[in-house]
RNA sequence: GUGCCAGUAGCUCAAUUGGCAGAGCAUCGCACUGUGGAUGCGAGGGUUGUGGGUUCGAGACCCAUCUGGCACCCCA
């Protein structure tokens, strides 16, 4: 224990206990994707720094990035986003794919942040994105999912809300107030810092942005109403379509709602833990139609989010929602070993019991069966089978259930009919 | 990248103004060498995150550094 070279700042081991968590919400979310006829994909988990440049934010490049140089000298970026690598990929073979596209994936990217609860610098992220429609009730396909998602693990619209609203709607309202063109990127960042900061600091925010009080009242209504989205008809037949899906229980507009990528053309959303501790969002999304000509491809319409692994943990984690019999061990049975004599015995006995396709752990070893035993309640392993010299002279075995402490024998003979059902379907010791 | 808080046994934590580093749980051994969880008894376990400084004396005070947490920034 003297000299443990530490893991990188930011970074996880994934023990068994962990590993389980994270492959149970891989299952979870191919569940659902699967679902809604998305396919699976994935790309490089290392890019050219300049696939970055052309559209994620200065601050993602430039700030939290992991860039090195390869041995050639270019630069190499661990990838910090799917979006980029997802429009090459589609810009790539756009001719040959067929649109509406629908697709997602599971997998590692890397920030170089300021680690803390619920951020982490290296993490998983699931993608899903529907490009080539630009219906409302694409948007409303992909709030669906999300709602399926969280129903299927078991998280209640009393514990987590996707906020929903639309940015056009919003600049039209500032369109009235007003307010330039060109003084909307910085206005919809004051709208998302809003929540964020005492009434009075944000007003005065709002001045050093050269806004006047007539304007300032008119956006802090504005963020009040919630009945805007009665005038926005994307909203109108989003929340229809939700309705008709059974999904609205979850959803919700909220005006406050902006998102901070610039890249955002109409409706964006994001849930959030609305009973409980965690802050940060769960996942974030909304359309943009203009980022894959940006990236250098034939103008697209798309729509997805994407939800991060270490928030969405804390919260299931939180909300007891994660089974605990995913924790289980893999082995069915325990053989023991009597004494170095026997573990032939023991040893040709796991590998027919394997062959029919038993999943089986021996102990190598011949120490005190009482060892053995604490070893496989330990391990959580349900059965025990003890093969002794008086086991092996009757052509017998003996079976202990670990859960209940009863004991049996059966003939070695009848291995397939007494015992082979009894370990066939995985019995949890807790 | 900025500010604040914390770090003591495998885990959770204690140690009065700076004065002998401790407890519970866990581990291991024995009671019990062919039967786990329970009980009893016993044992092992520490450069107090790391490096320096102040002091007769530092777990405690000071500086640096690492890691974690909180608030920013940003976002999954």
């Amino acid at each position: 224990m003297k000299q443990i070279i530490p893991a990188i700042k930011g970074t996880r081991d994934f023990y068994p206990e962990n590993m389980a968590v994270r492959s149970w919400l891989y299952e979870k979310i191919k569940q659902i994707s699967q679902r809604y006829g998305y396919q699976e994909y994935d790309g490089p988990f290392l890019e050219p720094i300049d696939l970055y440049a052309a559209k994620s934010g200065e601050e993602l490049v430039k700030e939290q990035s992991f860039v090195f140089p390869d041995r050639g000298g270019e630069l190499i970026t661990l990838r910090p986003e799917l979006t980029p690598s997802l429009a090459r990929m589609v810009a790539q073979k756009q001719k040959q794919l067929v649109f509406p596209l629908r697709w997602w994936s599971f997998g590692p990217f890397w920030r170089y942040e300021k680690p803390q609860k619920g951020r982490s610098r290296e993490f998983f992220q699931w993608n899903i994105d529907l490009i080539g429609l630009n219906t409302p009730e694409a948007d409303a396909e992909l709030l669906s999912v999300i709602v399926s998602f969280f129903k299927a693990v078991g998280l209640s619209s009393a514990q987590v809300k996707v906020f929903v609203n639309d940015r056009k709607l919003m600049e039209d309202h500032l369109n009235l107030l007003e307010i330039p063109p060109e003084r909307r990127s910085n206005v919809f960042r004051l709208i998302d810092r809003k929540e964020k900061m005492e009434f009075r600091e944000w007003e005065n925010y709002a001045k050093d942005e050269g806004l006047n009080s007539s304007q300032i009242s008119g956006i802090v209504n504005l963020l009040q109403n919630t009945e805007l989205w009665k005038s926005s008809p994307n909203l109108l037949r989003i929340f229809d379509a939700l309705d008709t899906a059974a999904a609205s229980d979850y959803i919700e507009f909220d005006p406050n709602i902006i998102r901070g990528l610039d890249y955002y053309t109409s409706t964006v959303f994001e849930a959030k833990d609305i009973g409980g501790t965690v802050r940060r969002s769960i996942l974030g999304g909304g359309r943009y139609d203009d980022l894959l000509a940006a990236v250098g491809g034939d103008p697209l319409p798309a729509v997805g989010f994407a939800m991060g692994d270490v928030v969405i943990s804390l919260i299931l984690q939180e909300y007891d929602c994660i089974p605990s019999d995913i924790f289980s061990h893999p082995a069915q049975v325990l053989i023991t070993t009597f004494s170095a004599e026997t573990f032939t015995h023991s040893l040709r006995l796991a590998s027919q019991l394997r062959e029919k396709g038993v999943n089986v752990v021996t102990y190598p070893d011949s120490v005190h069966l009482n060892k053995q035993l604490k070893y496989a309640d330990r391990m959580q392993i349900p059965y025990a089978i003890i093969l002794g010299p008086d086991e092996i002279s009757a052509d017998m075995l003996a079976l202990k259930s670990l859960r209940t402490g009863e004991q049996s024998s059966i003939r070695l003979s009848e291995i397939d009919e007494k015992l082979i059902p009894l370990l066939a379907h995985k019995e949890r010791l807790w």
